[in-house]
This record gives C-alpha cells, sequence and structure tokens, in this order.
DNA sequence: CGGGACTCCTGCCAGC
DNA sequence: TGCTGGCAGGAGTCCC
C-alpha cells in the first residue's frame, strides 16, 4: 500500500499513540528487516519520548527526545497496527483494531513492537521485509543518506512544472521512470505515477526529455503534469489512499481511493477520461506494470 | 553520468 | 487438490 497518501495516511493513524509518549519496550523478533537494524537499536529507543511524528516522501520519522530521529519505510507490504492498553477500540485512521482480551497472537511477520508508556502497544507487520528501520543522527536528520537526495514534496510549494522542467531536461528516461524517480517527486510510487501521466494526457512511454520546451521552460504539458500529481495526491489522502489487499484490516471508510483509479489494474476496461473510447493496457516498464490509455495519452 | 536489469522476500492467485 | 509460474504498492546496487 505504501506511497505518499498511505504513508501519510498511516502517519496520522500512528502520531495519537505515538506523539508524545515515551516508549517502555521494544522487541524485535531478528536482527534485520531489509537491512541489519542499527547497533543498540533497543538501547537508543527504550525510554526515549517521540516529539513528533513526520513523514518526508515515503519515510516516516520518529524525532526522539535524545535528538536521535528513528527512521521507518514500510517497502512494499509493511504495516502498523495499533492496540491499545485498554477500553473500547479506538479508530485510528487507516486502521482499526479492537482492543482484545488479552494478549492478540503473535504473528510470523510481526517484526518489531513498541510498548508505549501508557501500554499501548504499536506493531510493525512486514512479511517480506523490505521494509526498514534505522536511526539518523541528532541534528543530522536530513543528512541521513537515504534522505539527503530525496526531491520537495509534491503537495508541497517547492514541487511544480519548473522544477519538472528541470529534473526531465535532456533525459531520455520514459517519463514513467523518470516521474518514479524520488528526486523529482518524493513519495510517488507506480499506482500514482500511471494515475498522473492519465490525468494529465502524457503516455508514459514518452521520453521524459521532450516534455519541455527547447527554452528550458516548462511548457504546457509539464504544468499538465505538475497538476495532476498534485491532484490525484489530494483525491487520494482524502480518501484515505488505496487499500488494495487488505480490506479486512481496515474500518471500511479509509483507504477507498482503489474504487476511483482511472487506470491502475484495469486492463482491458473502458479509459475513464470523458469522451475518450480507448481501452486501458498494460505493459512492463523497467520490469513494473505501466497501465494506460494509448488513445488519450500521448 | 544515465538507464535498465537485477535483487531482496513472502503471499496470493490463475492456470494447468 | 496440488503444484508452478507470475505478479505485487519499493528502491539500492550493479553493470554497460
Amino acid at each position: 500500500m505504501p506511497e505518499l497518501p498511505e504513508v501519510e495516511t498511516v502517519r496520522r493513524g500512528l502520531a495519537p499513540a505515538m506523539e508524545g509518549r515515551r516508549i517502555a519496550a521494544v522487541r524485535l523478533k531478528r536482527g534485520d528487516l531489509r537491512w541489519p537494524f542499527p547497533p543498540r537499536f533497543r538501547d537508543r529507543l527504550e525510554g526515549r519520548r517521540i516529539e513528533a511524528l513526520s513523514r518526508r516522501a515515503k519515510y516516516l520519522l520518529a524525532d526522539l527526545d535524545s535528538g536521535e530521529t528513528l527512521v521507518m519505510h514500510l517497502g512494499m507490504s509493511g504495516r502498523f497496527s495499533v492496540f491499545p492498553a485498554a477500553g473500547p477500540a479506538r479508530n485510528l485512521g487507516e486502521f482499526y483494531f479492537e482492543a482484545g482480551a488479552g494478549e492478540e497472537a503473535e504473528g510470523a511477520h510481526d517484526h518489531v513492537t513498541f510498548t508505549m508508556d501508557d501500554g499501548c502497544r504499536i506493531v510493525f507487520t512486514d512479511p517480506r521485509r523490505f521494509g526498514m528501520m534505522d536511526l539518523a543522527a541528532a541534528g543530522s536528520r536530513d543528512a541521513h543518506p537515504l534522505l539527503k537526495d530525496l526531491g520537495p514534496e509534491p503537495l508541497g510549494n517547492a514541487f511544480d512544472a519548473d522544477h519538472l522542467a528541470a529534473m526531465f531536461r535532456g533525459r531520455r528516461a520514459p517519463l514513467k521512470a523518470a516521474l518514479l524517480d524520488q528526486k523529482a517527486a518524493a513519495g510517488l510510487g507506480n499506482i500514482y505515477v500511471c494515475e498522473a501521466l492519465h490525468r494529465a494526457g502524457l503516455s508514459p512511454r514518452r521520453l521524459a526529455g521532450t516534455t519541455a520546451r527547447r527554452d528550458g521552460a516548462p511548457g504546457p504539458a509539464l504544468e499538465r503534469l505538475a497538476a495532476a500529481v498534485r491532484e490525484v495526491l489530494s483525491e487520494a489522502l482524502a480518501a484515505g489512499g488505496s487499500t488494495l489487499r487488505d480490506h479486512q484490516a481496515t474500518d471500511g471508510s479509509a483507504g477507498a481511493f482503489q474504487q476511483r483509479f482511472r487506470v491502475y489494474d484495469r486492463e482491458g476496461e473502458p479509459c475513464r477520461t470523458p469522451g475518450c473510447t480507448g481501452v486501458i493496457r498494460r505493459i512492463v516498464q523497467s520490469g513494473r506494470s505501466t497501465f494506460h490509455c494509448p488513445r488519450c495519452q500521448r
């Protein structure tokens, strides 16, 4: 699930359980996810208070009162579950869990469990282990190797057609690949790249360098693309993100954006562009599925 | 350097 | 029913 709208939805769900609370205990099932946990990981977390939980691209960032920052990435299959200490079930945004009577059975892929000082348990589950956790040094959070080269947040002020023009100038990669690059728009992933290109009427196969005008100005194509990126992410965020394979873990009102996909996973279905008679096609670009309408995307 | 292939890992589903 | 192959929302690393 995790592209920008999904990660932001997770952040909003976790924030009430994390911010201002101390981590009482950390339990790890094994020594690594995608990479080994950093040295003394538990010691550096236990007893620390989480000052703020923020998001950068697809990373969740928990600032600790030690000055260090816990950096977390969901990978492809990572998810967080929140189990309140007691009382009625609480709706925490994307995730809704019963406060079970007694301990819930621990799943085979529950790799990290944070027990907070109020007894709330926060469990990170990640079957494929493409997720990661690391600690960024005090005072230089944004210099962390995984964060330092990220481009602008697509919903922030620094992201616009001029930025895309600068990124795409001279690039011979297809638009699909160029837009997937986290330096172009931090937080976009396969789904929302497909959706944004469709909304902008641009072919995923078109070479990125052909979109800017010769004088370096963005031109109408990149103006449309920048607007489409913002639009689709905003709508997805408002819908609580997209939920593809785990409907059972949501409360039904969250993660509804998949119903509004115009191309993603719609191979063979009619194009949803008003007036377009095209049929959505699936192609493979750099080993991953791209969905597009060959008729209205040029 | 840019671009593409490959890689990590497990689960699920279609097709035989 | 059971196996096999293909595919999955990410992204760092290699190689040309």
